[in-house]
DNA sequence: CTGAAGTATATTGCATACAATTCAATTGAG
DNA sequence: CTCAATTGAATTGTATGCAATATACTTCAG
């Protein structure tokens, strides 16, 4: 092996292991925040795309979150069993499923109104630094995408 | 709810789940690659360690790849399963287990050499702007853990 | 020396991710 | 119209993450 391709062997150069870890981390940081709502941190991806557009189906939520059937599935199960969406075929094609808010998915809206600038502030970064990163990460996501 | 707090909870505005997804795009991209190795992403971050440094124990390998006994007791077990490494109770102390590398675990590397360039190449991004994006990965997961 | 506190790993339980497969429903080419 | 191809969800199986707990071992105060 040459010493060039030894050299990127290496834990601590690899970006997406940056980006694994920070994903994580971040994710650890809602833990707490979403405890009291009784969600985990995709549950409160749904829960965002909901309180936006209250109903909508599983492929198309699917897309927003960039999620298959099979990790929504039982994620959509569990929001139903905690009584926050519920779950319908669709009359005109029995292949679809709607999700849609129940009154009280739609009230814990307030309830996680001060996440976002909990996090921005646990963060310690600041908002330029965030947006430049947001903007880095979407764009590698659309690369790797696309390929 | 103010509007500037209803502001924030939208789905595309928010940094954590541009992370989580180009994070999780990346793993793909790696799943990929990684495959002729029967290797998975977390897998592979073990190797990495283990390719610098030959043999250490649980603990301090959690501590480099930032996760806990819970994850990295099993997947320890199917890297001893495929062959790749080795795990041994230390006689000094029987609480701890030494990982080390098996011949075949060291060879392995050889066949992982070209990923790092692989994955620069997929990624589509200029060097300068991966490495920044790093640099603000780092110092966000040094920030929330730091809490 | 001895029991309490601390430590390193393992186990258990739950919730993702995601590939692969299945199944029912729909669509479309001929 | 008809059957093969496609589609949308669900299911199955494997591998993480991680909190909580268990267990065995070590250390240390008294």
């Amino acid at each position: 092996m040459s010493a060039e391709k030894e050299d990127y062997l290496v834990l601590e150069k690899q970006l997406c292991f940056s980006l694994y870890s920070a994903s994580h981390r971040l994710v650890r940081s809602y833990r707490q925040l979403l405890e009291p709502l009784d969600l985990t941190y995709p549950q409160y991806l749904a829960m965002l795309v909901l309180w936006q557009q209250s109903e909508l189906n599983v492929k198309e939520l699917g897309e927003k979150l960039h999620l298959d059937s099979g990790t929504l599935t039982p994620l959509l199960k569990r929001l139903e069993n905690k009584g926050l969406v519920s779950r319908t075929r669709s009359q005109l094609d029995e292949r679809v499923v709607h999700i849609h808010l129940t009154e009280q998915g739609k009230a814990l809206k307030n309830q996680a109104s001060h996440i976002p600038v909990a996090i921005f502030q646990q963060s310690g970064l600041p908002l330029a630094q965030l947006l430049e990163l947001k903007q880095s990460c979407d764009l590698l996501f659309q690369q790797l995408d696309t390929l």
